[in-house]
This record gives C-alpha cells, sequence and structure tokens, in this order.
DNA sequence: TCGGCAACCTACTCGTGCGTAACCCTACGC
DNA sequence: GCGTAGGGTTACGCACGAGTAGGTTGCCGA
C-alpha cells in the first residue's frame, strides 16, 4: 500500500531554516490556542507536517520551542511599532503612529496576540519574558506623555505618569483583545478611539484636573 | 516510627464544610500560582492537610474543584462591589464606590485576582466563565457613562459606549494587577487615579471633542 | 455500648506525553 | 560511483499525575 504517487516529491525534503519556520509557525498556533501545557509537540509536529523527534533536533524542548516562538511574536510586534515610531516626531503623532501599527499587528496575527497576552502571562517560567516587554512599553508611553507635557510648561511626578501609562497600555490591551475577537473590526478605527481616550483623557487628567470624591 | 505524638487529637476530624472550605483555599492558592495544568491535585490535598481522595470525595474531578475555586472567586469579587454600589446613587458615585470596592479585593485577595485574571483567561474550558464575567461589568460601567451623559443632554452610540468601556475595563485591570505586584501600594490610592482617568477622560471623549490625526 | 455512618488513609491502575535511541534515505561533493 | 552529511522516520523508555478500590478509625445517636 501507500504505493508511490505519481508526483514522486510531493514530501519534499527541505532546508533546516524553512522547517523551523514552519514549526514555529505551528507551534504559535498551537500554543495560542492551547496554553503550554495543554498544547503537545506532537500536536506541533503533526501541524507543520513533521515528526517529532525533527522538532527537538531543531529547536530543543518543549520550553526552548515556547520561548522560541514567544520572542519571535515579541520582536514582530515591537518592530512593527518602533519601524514607524521615528523619534523627531512630535509625541501626539508618535503614539498616533504606534498604536496603529499596534492594532495593526494584532489584527493582522491574532495568534501572536493571543501567545502574548494570554497564555505567555502567569505561566512561571515565561511570565517575565512579558512583563520585561510591557514594562519597556509603559516607559516609552509614560516619556511621550512626560515629554508632551513638558511641551506645555506642565511637570508630573513620575509615579503619576507611570500610573497614567500603566492603565493607557492595560486600555490598549483590552482594545486589542476585543478587536481579537471581532475579526471583522477595523483596526484603524480602534486605534482611533484608543488615541482619543488616551490624549484627551490622560492630557486633561495630567494637566491637573481632578474628580473630587465628595461631592 | 511516627509514633503517636503527645497530642492525639491534633489532626482533628472536621466536618466536610470546614474541608471544602480548606480545599478550596489551598486550591485557590496553588491554581493561582502554578495555572490550571501546572498544578496537581496532590499538592493541593498536601496543603490542605488532607489526602487526595477527600479532594475527590468531596469536590470531584479537577476541572470541577478549578471551577468551583474560579466561581467562588467572581462571586465574592461581585458581591463586594454590588454591596458598596447602590443604585440610586449619581454615576459618579457609583462609579467610585466600585473602584475602591474593586481595588480593595484586590489589594486584599491577591490570589483571587491573579486567579480570575492571569489562570482563568486563556485556559479553554474556564475561559468563557470570566470572559462572561467582564462582559457583564462591560455593560454595567457602559450603562454608567450612557446615564451620566444623559442627565448631561449628551447621547453616545452603544457601540462607541461600549468601546470606551471596554478600554476602562481594561486600564483597571490593568492597574490591579500593578497593585497585585506591589502589596505595599494604597488601594484607595490606586483607585483614585483610576476614577480620575474615567471621569475626566471617558468623560470629555464622549462629550465629542476628538484628536484630529494630521496636525 | 455498640452499630453504622462519615471522615480519612494507603496503595494502587493506567493513560498521556516528554524526550531519545537507533535507524533509513536521498542529494551532493569529489 | 561512492561516501557522507543532513533531512527524515518508527518505536520506545520512563516519569508524572489523574482518578479509584478498598480498607481503617473515630464520632454520634439509640
Amino acid at each position: 500500500m501507500l504505493a508511490r504517487m505519481s508526483t514522486p516529491p510531493t514530501f519534499r525534503r527541505l532546508p533546516r531554516a524553512v522547517r523551523e519556520r514552519q514549526m514555529l509557525d505551528s507551534a504559535l498556533k498551537v500554543f495560542s490556542r492551547r496554553g503550554f501545557h495543554a498544547a503537545s509537540v506532537d500536536e506541533i509536529a503533526e501541524d507543520a507536517g513533521i515528526s517529532k523527534p525533527m522538532v527537538y533536533a531543531y529547536l530543543g524542548t518543549k520550553e526552548e520551542l515556547f520561548l522560541a516562538c514567544l520572542r519571535r511574536e515579541v520582536d514582530r510586534l515591537m518592530e512593527a511599532v518602533a519601524r514607524v515610531v521615528e523619534p523627531e516626531l512630535p509625541p501626539d503623532e508618535q503614539l498616533w503612529r504606534g498604536l496603529r501599527a499596534f492594532f495593526g499587528f494584532v489584527g493582522a496575527h491574532r495568534d501572536g496576540w493571543l501567545m502574548l497576552y494570554r497564555q505567555a502571562r502567569g505561566q512561571e517560567p515565561f511570565a517575565g519574558e512579558t512583563a520585561a516587554m510591557r514594562a519597556r512599553i509603559v516607559v516609552v508611553v509614560a516619556g511621550m506623555l512626560g515629554r508632551a507635557l513638558h511641551a506645555e510648561g506642565r511637570e508630573v511626578r513620575d509615579t503619576e505618569l507611570e500610573a497614567v501609562a500603566y492603565a493607557l497600555v492595560g486600555a490598549t490591551e483590552s482594545l486589542a483583545d476585543w478587536l481579537a475577537e471581532h475579526p471583522d473590526a477595523d483596526p484603524d478605527k480602534t486605534a482611533n478611539q484608543m488615541m482619543n481616550l488616551a490624549w484627551l483623557g490622560a492630557g486633561q487628567l495630567l494637566r491637573g484636573e481632578v474628580w473630587r470624591p465628595s461631592p
């Protein structure tokens, strides 16, 4: 049985680099849906169209595979944002471009976003990786806000600034999550909504206006 | 070896209700740190000071145990918020009280928050449970904003309102997460910051002010 | 005081899934 | 044409952990 079909090289031997990409693609697909523990290396190998020992030969243990996959997504996301945010631009334009790139990435790479946001947090060996990424982003956002306010002649305490940045990053992630679950939604429109909330809301807040507890 | 110590009833037999509480407490502790899959029923049983078959006898399978644990935390959180948010209050006062209760809960029940936020999302059998809770909260927040704006004579499209509510819930969660990792921080102060961001930011935004893409 | 129920245990079975040993086969350089 | 390196496989060892069978002990009411 299984006599050779008329096209012998249907199951081609492929160079290592190509196979590694395929494996990482499959790993992303499976890990992002199931999470680290519920995913099995067998399933990833099958999805990639090769057998399990190849995965171990090329990418190492399951943990290393998850990390390689995670790092690739972190790099893709950071690179997509960094490419459009030029340092000479005014802060609001930087934020706007960054948000567009971010939501664009989430819209185009649902799995990558789920990997970063849903799976890599909490699971202990990997939580630090995303936490570090988040921290970098928070610092960048806080910097933008700080510079924008400085340009208007206002100074705000760093801890205050960082808390606002933290909240804005969270709001952005939340909308990204919403976007990931509404594939027909428009990333640019979402970016616009977030930009409004960030620029008007945080700006006015940091400018000194406050809501008073007892009316 | 291990001859009976001088205090025979040190390891007391306890009524079922008490044991179940202890088990759920231990389950929360272990699940919130390790996640569903990495946690073992043996570890939970050991932490609770009993043996594994007791867990199965009282709370059922591992999945049912996780669900019972999760539902208890959902109920606690919702109850803590519902207790202070009286429907007759003006919307801003409702939001303020709700935020205080929420951050208070997170500060006092770190594990409960991690269970809800980090572990129960993404892991497939349970994701729906927290998603439903989130959805309820988003609707409530959107309702508050809508009523507040209505009182000022403004109407905003429901989708717009929901997106803003989604972002605010995300911002709140993000600050809660920050709070959970800074045990010395003050929940009330965090609630105040979030209140400012929500009330000033979202309010002004929904009132019609926009940031324009090209300056 | 004595049955019996309910709390609790030890000691298994058995499936699942990571990681590997030991092999095959084809293309390409020489 | 032939050896070898590298792409590929099957089939297994082995550990860990969910879930259970079956027994033991203490408490409480009649």
